[in-house]
DNA sequence: CCTCATTAATTGATCGCCGAGACAAACGAA
DNA sequence: TTCGTTTGTCTCGGCGATCAATTAATGAGG
């Protein structure tokens, strides 16, 4: 069995004319990803290539069925009407997973963005140590490469979001404290238990969900942002230039133990005044119902909206947690603001769930604290993906390496003598 | 006169096969860059590409005389001895300006790296208005171009660094509060006064040092770094995968107002507890030595070289001072490192000037500090192009844009029947 | 001293890709 | 029905990279 893990990005500079065929290629594809549907001379306009040249890598796109004829548009104008063509690529399926401290989430769907399969199911994968943990993971990823299957798409990539420091070139997890996992390679192992001949890629959780804001999300198309995942830990996915960022040693976008108040209470990695002690869900829970301690074992997502109902309600004690809460967040925005300059900082987790009450505080304080003021746009954003940033944005990695790579992934090109 | 003020890089996406072409002569001459002098063979197993599309770009390139061959390598080892070449580019200029608040400083070399023009004269700029000093910067940058066209050197373009915010893309210095300027079109209104027909850049003074350590300085070649201007103010420039970051609106990298300490004394700008109000030369001079409160005149180099005095003739109280601006330093750096996850944090300034005592302290703190812990090997590491590292970063820039477009900058070829 | 093996660089042939312009197709307007 | 307009295809030429063969320049060995 091969094992097909995926290495470092490399550019691809097209140097040679094959490689400049697959960046034109790219170049279609990323056009009619990111604009729906539209017509050959569309294309070369917006992307300035010559109309013929549009014409020749659609028909390829199209042998490749990567694209469809969306049909004739007969909008009354003058002249011969346009056809358009849209991505297509039913056959080929994107499949993202997420392990997290207390489940898994699998969301599986196809090049046009079509969702086949979305799932979340309870796990503890602390208390069932790493072995087991891959065994239930692998289980969840062949039901879900079934069910994709049985609607008619083969998965074209395997992408994993885990909580903590993942070196993506080798698709080793090298550290993840929520999951107690060490230096797990995770990409060859499950490749290995999937049996499956397709690359298997891994990243961080909230690089992850920072790429399905970007790809989908309330941020698409935004080519600065910030995502902060908002559960018991806080982490950052940060995406600059329309790129991940992940640094040397693809470490980057740890805000978490942010140094924020350096006399402030103890943090759980031994620190003094780390930023999660002021905005995680634990500090949140201590404040606004200190009667009810936090219970490590307890959903986040079941205590934020338990939250939700109390501020709703007008519970004064809670509203003034979340203000304290909202003020800190938008310190600890301020400092991702003046240093990355995003358009938009997306908030997800239970940042989200509770972002009517959190953010009009958290937004303050960053325009607040922000050097450039007016001049630097930046703004506070509730995702609207949940919990499940991450597994999309797993998804998505599939779909951008599918693509950036169309040829090499899509080899050989499927023969129409079979239909 | 025509302006040439550089828009946005717009990162050239080759599509078409001139494009491909102007693609690969960039990539021999960033070849030829890092690598000072390599055969034909050379560059050919390094790129890639075939040994004969390398002989057949590096004589286009010898014949617009950007390269040189630099002789036949007689090593001793079998068969045909390589014929060496090397960037040349004798006649192909960059010239560099930087205005700060008391001094302009002038760094002119040619392609190959040659220093033709070194120069900083004083001059206090916040006094002399935007209008006077725009007077000044023009003549310094006149007589600079004079100089390296006697040394034989056409400049093929201008970089000016300037500490403040710049909108790069239409070379405008948006703010610049230790200068008082606001709006000003510097690129512009430069390009008219020289009436010289190359490109204008401008961008901020931080972002070149950047630039210039990552070109030639100690961090050379690292592909993710950060740079620390140590003066009155501190600035950050960050270099991500061996690009400028810039952010949304050009505005990133703003570290001298990051809120480290919110019960902290009162900053200039009117907030609590910016790292400024840590690190800040004013701050290190005020805990230093009392009963000298720092002069904003003050020359920073004089103010930094005094201090080293005193710490090498061991005063205590000093000796303590530089402890505790160290640790700070190492706690802000922490902020960066764990943000962006640099290989190296390159200070300048009158941080580089006292790196002696200030980083064993700011190193140590920043390891306590950095999540990943060891996995992620960041490093402090003092600048040694002192004051003059953002002139040089901004010849730097002018260097990258001609080897990014051999082609467009050369045009047209220079003829050989001239000679 | 001459030949051979070895590495470097050039030359000519070939292939692949984009761009230009002619051409066919499919409409609305008059 | 004809004309103008826009879309898409087709063919050809140019350009650029690769490939194979050739020339160039050396050291090793008999």
């Amino acid at each position: 069995m091969e094992h097909h893990v995926t290495r470092a990005a490399e550019a691809a500079a097209p140097t040679s004319s094959p490689m400049l065929r697959q960046t034109n290629l790219s170049l279609v594809l990323r056009h009619l990803r990111d604009h729906v549907s539209r017509s050959r001379a569309d294309i070369a306009e917006a992307t300035g290539l010559h109309r013929a040249t549009v014409s020749n890598l659609v028909a390829e796109l199209l042998e490749r069925r990567l694209v469809r004829e969306t049909g004739i548009e007969h909008v009354g104008a003058i002249g011969r009407p346009r056809r358009s063509v849209a991505l297509h690529g039913a056959h080929v399926g994107a499949l993202g997973l997420e392990i997290n401290v207390d489940y898994i989430s699998v969301h599986g769907s196809d090049l046009s963005g079509r969702v086949l399969v979305e799932r979340r199911v309870g796990f503890d994968t602390m208390a069932s140590g790493p072995d087991r943990s891959l065994r239930r993971l692998s289980r969840v990823a062949r039901e879900a490469v079934e069910a994709m299957k049985r609607a008619g798409a083969v998965p074209a990539g395997l992408g994993v979001a885990v909580p903590g420091l993942v070196d993506v070139a080798r698709g080793v997890v090298t550290f993840a404290p929520n999951l107690d996992w060490h230096d797990l390679p995770l990409a060859a192992r499950l490749s290995t238990a999937l049996g499956l001949s397709v690359p298997v890629m891994v990243d961080n959780d909230a690089n992850l969900a920072a790429l399905a804001e970007h790809t989908a999300g309330v941020a698409a198309g935004t080519p600065h942002l910030v995502y902060l995942t908002g559960e018991v830990g806080v982490g950052g996915g940060i995406i600059i230039d329309g790129k991940l960022l992940r640094g040397a040693d693809g470490f980057s976008g740890e805000v978490g133990h942010l140094p924020v108040d350096p006399g402030g209470a103890r943090c759980g990695c031994g620190r003094h005044g780390c930023w999660e002690t002021k905005v995680g869900l634990a500090a949140l829970v201590r404040m606004a119902m200190p009667e009810q301690p936090y219970q490590p074992v307890t959903d986040p997502e079941e205590r934020a909206t338990e939250i939700a109902r109390g501020l709703a309600a007008g519970d004064r004690r809670m509203l003034a947690a979340v203000a304290e809460v909202g003020r800190w967040l938008g310190l600890g925005g301020s400092i991702v603001a003046n240093l990355f300059n995003p358009r938009v900082i997306v908030v997800g987790g239970y940042f989200a769930t509770l972002a009517e009450w959190l953010l009009p505080h958290a937004q303050a304080e960053l325009e607040r604290l922000v050097v450039a003021g007016p001049a630097a746009q930046c703004r506070f954003t509730a995702s609207n993906f949940g919990f499940g940033a991450a597994s999309r944005g797993a998804a998505s990695m599939v779909i951008n390496r599918l693509i950036d790579h169309p040829t090499t992934i899509m080899d050989p090109i499927p023969r129409l003598a079979a239909y």
